[in-house]
DNA sequence: AGGAAAGTGTCTTAAAGTGTAACTTTATGT
DNA sequence: ACATAAAGTTACACTTTAAGACACTTTCCT
């Protein structure tokens, strides 16, 4: 398996991780376990380290020093927090888990090259749409 | 760890120093503590001494006899401070904490290569526009 | 020199993060 | 269907981190 697929409905422990399905584990394992995470709306989105990287080329050609191309750079990076899956666990940061909605269960989602974290209010919501 | 993400909100404590979060601190550790703190706008951008020369480097093919060029490295040199992780804190020089309205509170902004420091006033103003 | 202000190191405490193991549920093979 | 294995959940002890307090040092000013 090295691509994410499919929908988990998993738990989060007291202390906001969650156990990779084992199906994705090997995904992870695959390519390491160096994370990005990043909010998008009201759901997270997990990169792989590397999917990450390519997503950071894009936008290399920036000028840190104009200000609106200061300002993308930082609605991109401002969103994203590196983290890592330890023990086949993932812990979400603490704001992150905030503004997602999170608490004690979770729907995670497949997309492929990355995956998405959702609370199940919000992923019913989108269903309905 | 090699880059900074992610947003951080951190306190201040009376002399004006913060602690180093520790996925940033590890980043630090690899390029050394030596950093340089420059004001943009209305915060502070933090570059590890080597981002820095990289920067300078960037700089350098201004024109040092055009008069617009010129007041623009003047503008940025001018307002940038050498200083130091130390004890995993650092300490923000109090003529930069003033401009960029920082008290007791501060959020840091990762920026891959830099982080930004913002007064949570300022960082709220920005991120509704 | 004396005093005030700024800068520095270290400790304590509470909260956040981490590893492990036991237990429950789900899946698999015969 | 049953026994077995794998996956997922829960609980708990341990470690690390961040905030705040405080004492000590350095610098600067008069």
């Amino acid at each position: 398996m090295n691509s994410f697929l499919g929908t988990y409905s998993i738990s989060l422990d007291d202390k906001g991780r969650f156990n990779v399905p084992a199906k994705f584990r090997s995904a992870l394992e695959q390519f390491g376990p160096q994370l990005v995470v990043c909010v998008m709306d009201h759901y997270l989105v997990v990169f792989p380290q590397n999917e990450w990287s390519e997503n950071e080329v894009k936008l290399s050609d920036l000028n840190a020093f104009d200000k609106n191309d200061r300002n993308r750079l930082r609605e991109f990076y401002s969103k994203a927090t590196e983290c890592e899956m330890k023990s086949g666990k993932i812990l979400l940061p603490a704001n992150q888990r905030e503004i997602a909605g999170l608490n004690k269960e979770a729907i995670l989602v497949g997309m492929s090259k990355t995956f998405e974290v959702w609370s199940p209010e919000e992923w019913h919501k989108q269903g309905q749409a």
